[in-house]
DNA sequence: CGTCCATGTTGCAGACCATGTAAGATTTCA
DNA sequence: TGAAATCTTACATGGTCTGCAACATGGACG
């Protein structure tokens, strides 16, 4: 332990950690691959494995289920938007903090999409998962975890017992479908539009109480009123 | 056709439908009943068929999966919920239009819950399907069916482009998202405040912007403002 | 080094889910 | 009653996922 190299100790961990990382990297950018070349039913668990060259067993030991291949990685993400909220200034209204919150979220989808060379890369992944009923199912339930968590932190701060006050619970899923909508939206208008701006003008409708005449309705039509994105 | 005797052909049908909904019936009874003893996981296709007294494959014949019992019977409320904003006043508001769906499906709720002789029954149901993750993935597929039908059904209405305008969609997961947020609250409650009561203070909010001050926040604490359940 | 332990990988057996098919039973209708 | 449509059933098959017992590899220690 005193004679490790730290710089290699510190970004990647042991020789042991390393394989095990870069075999569910592996793992997860092949299945990722074959779902967008054929469909989520059409390959089988098999097939992923031996395009990673593991056995079909190992695949099962990296990833709990088919479906949990396309969910990972997110644990951290979760506990970012519960920092956000806990962490926001003071006397901020819970809206204000969500909105924060979701706009920071979408800065760093936007980052992360940019980063990933292709949009139509995350973008057909996120095409594939909207095909599928099973994929939809499974996407949904992750959104369920956002929204448990964003309530959850919101009751923390608010301090009230969720148990008695719907309030919470309520923001967190208005949050989660504003960034749903907004997400879709984005994906509609293949990147012309900034996802930030999207859940600015939904934020907007929110406060003023959804009126008919908000210019969330004239976000995608081809006005001048785009923002460029990032 | 001609000497059918009518009273029992209008209300079930041929002795062929009658049957088949018979066994519909008892298959989805039984493998609710199984899974509120047991948990949905413990249970198998084949123990659902066995107390139903038929064979696993016609089971697989009325469900196309072991999930689908769980989410059957509902088109038809669909279709209901469509019919309500279609149908309302002209010049209504798309939130109020909103708002009366779901008051409207609240008193459905409501009745039906009554009907069924023990609301512990349907509410163990709701909370086996809480248990479960596949089983709340499940129900959050079928939520995301209902936001399009709203979604697409308020489009219509408002004349506009579904794919340009967000708005719709915006409101459609709104709408989705007070119910769910009612639902529980109302399970939580143990039903001594009514569902409709509920649903009305979260839209109220919703008009209000969402202020922090809202009435909703003290729906469930034991204070004077209950109000008796239909 | 060589040994030992922890950890990871593999194959295999087996339970369960789901679907296609073909044969047999039942209902419908003429 | 008899032919046609429809339902049920058994059987076979393919795919998902788990438990288990070997085996291989990496890390720690003398």
């Amino acid at each position: 332990m005193m004679y490790a190299e730290l710089t290699e100790e510190q970004s990647s961990g042991s020789l042991r950690e390393r394989k095990k990382l870069a075999t569910r990297r592996r793992l997860r950018r092949v299945a990722l691959t074959l779902f967008a070349e054929r469909g989520y039913s059409n390959v089988t668990a098999e097939e992923i494995a031996e395009a990673a060259e593991v056995s079909t067993r190992t695949f099962f030991n990296y990833f709990p289920s088919k479906e949990a291949v396309l969910l990972s990685a997110d644990p951290e993400r979760l506990q970012a938007v519960r920092d956000i909220i806990t962490g926001a200034a003071a006397g901020l209204p819970a809206v204000e903090v969500l909105h924060q919150a979701l706009t920071a979220w979408a800065q760093e989808v936007t980052e992360e999409v940019a980063e990933l060379g292709d949009p139509a890369d995350w973008l057909s992944r996120f095409k594939t998962a909207r095909d599928d009923l099973h994929l939809r199912a499974a996407q949904a339930a992750r959104m369920e975890a956002i929204e448990r968590t964003i309530a959850g932190a919101l009751a923390e701060r608010l301090g009230t017992d969720p148990d008695l006050d719907p309030y919470p619970a309520l923001l967190a899923v208005l949050a989660s479908g504003v960034f749903r909508t907004s997400l879709a939206a984005w994906a509609r208008s293949g990147g012309s539009v900034s996802l930030e701006h999207l859940v600015d003008l939904a934020f907007q409708a929110l406060k003023d109480g959804l009126p008919e005449t908000t210019s969330l309705r004239h976000a995608l039509t081809g006005g001048a009123d785009r923002k460029d994105h990032h």
